[in-house]
DNA sequence: ACATTTGATTACCCATGGGTAATAAATCGA
DNA sequence: TCGATTTATTACCCATGGGTAATCAAATGT
């Protein structure tokens, strides 16, 4: 990887290479995404994408089959973020208001970025029939991981009886809604959103 | 109108064509709505809503002056079925936090309408810059009256003191969440949806 | 060195669909 | 009855933009 004296070498190792690829793989998607979500998915043009990198629109095809595959890839890496905290947060502790409280913030802060926001201002129409019906699944999955987490908390008593489908519809709405109007400008950090959600989201299922 | 006998006169009078003009502008705002909530606004081509009225393309030109003008249309039609629920619940009785319940239920039960569900499923970078400054207005007309019962409930002790402006956040972004995933063949009645949402989103609020 | 694969470019194709004449038919007012 | 207006139709135009073919250059590895 490096010579003696400390410099790259130029002669990149296949393993280097296939890293290579791999970032310009991202740095499309990354610029697609900015875009999509600055202008809709609609008024991008291929053209855009590849002038903002410096490249030509063909050069995208070395990489993405088109630009549904290219919006797909963008909300599959928005998803992952959201399966990894909630994979992190069934892992650790906590009761089921605890978990509920740790998905919220979570949740609440991917909707503060790009990655996030992708989930839920994205058309659904716009993806293939197959790439929805797997989005589908993934949308179940979170929803699900909601759902859980308060039937959880009432079987141990940390939240009060309640229909969880309901008491997540609730929640996740309220969370979503943060992609639409949070403004990285604005006055408001995500931390400080997120805090108070989780409060005001709970308030009324906690038993204390 | 009519004759002695009943029947309607086949000679229409100015204000019947008035009426009769109006009525098929109507039309072609229902079925282009139809559309665009079931395929998205892009996919929709105006042929489509043409063919669906049993006329061409060319004859929508006669009632809009364009594709965005129909999809503008639209927007307004839904946000005047807010306006009237909030002019109403306005001029009726009660404080604060019956207001806001009120404007719960009639929002969301908007949401499950297709002229309400248009107000959020409509992309607003789909507009023209002119467009979006009214209806960025009119937002701003709704989440107002939340914010301003809400107000007005922590004033006359029918509501906690919070901050309206967040807890306007929760509950519009729950509401406006209905339009995302209720379904007029699902399980729930709009009614019983909206009955337990009022329940739900004020329950943290109240004093009592 | 040299054939091979990879990655990027230029130049092009072409279906789509919003929008516009030119025109015809129906309706109106007088 | 007859010109004027309204409303609809047929036949187009044409900019847009996703996608492809042919080609070129550069790194690869043997």
């Amino acid at each position: 990887m490096s010579t003696a004296t400390g410099q790259v070498s130029p002669f990149p190792t296949p393993e280097r290479r296939r890293r290579d690829r791999s970032a310009k793989r991202e740095a499309i998607l990354d610029t697609a995404l900015e875009l999509f979500l600055e202008q809709g998915y609609h008024h991008v043009t291929l053209n855009q994408v590849a002038e903002r990198l410096h490249i030509t629109k063909p050069a995208l095809y070395n990489y993405f089959a088109g630009k549904t595959e290219i919006l797909f890839a963008c909300w599959m890496a928005g998803f992952e973020q959201a399966a990894e905290a909630i994979a992190r947060i069934e892992a650790g502790p906590g009761d089921g208001l605890t978990r509920l409280r740790a998905l919220i913030r979570d949740y609440g802060l991917l909707m503060t970025t790009p990655r996030g926001r992708c989930l839920i201002r994205f058309d659904d129409r716009d993806f293939t029939p197959e790439q929805r019906d797997r989005i589908s699944a993934c949308k179940k999955q979170v929803d699900a991981a909601f759902r859980s987490w308060i039937a959880a908390g009432i079987e141990d008593g940390s939240i009060r009886p309640c229909d969880p489908k309901m008491a997540a519809f609730v929640i996740g709405g309220a969370l979503n809604w943060i992609g639409q109007w949070h403004r990285d400008d604005g006055p408001m950090s995500p931390q400080a959103v997120v805090d108070d959600f989780a409060d005001r989201l709970t308030k009324g299922l906690a038993t204390d």
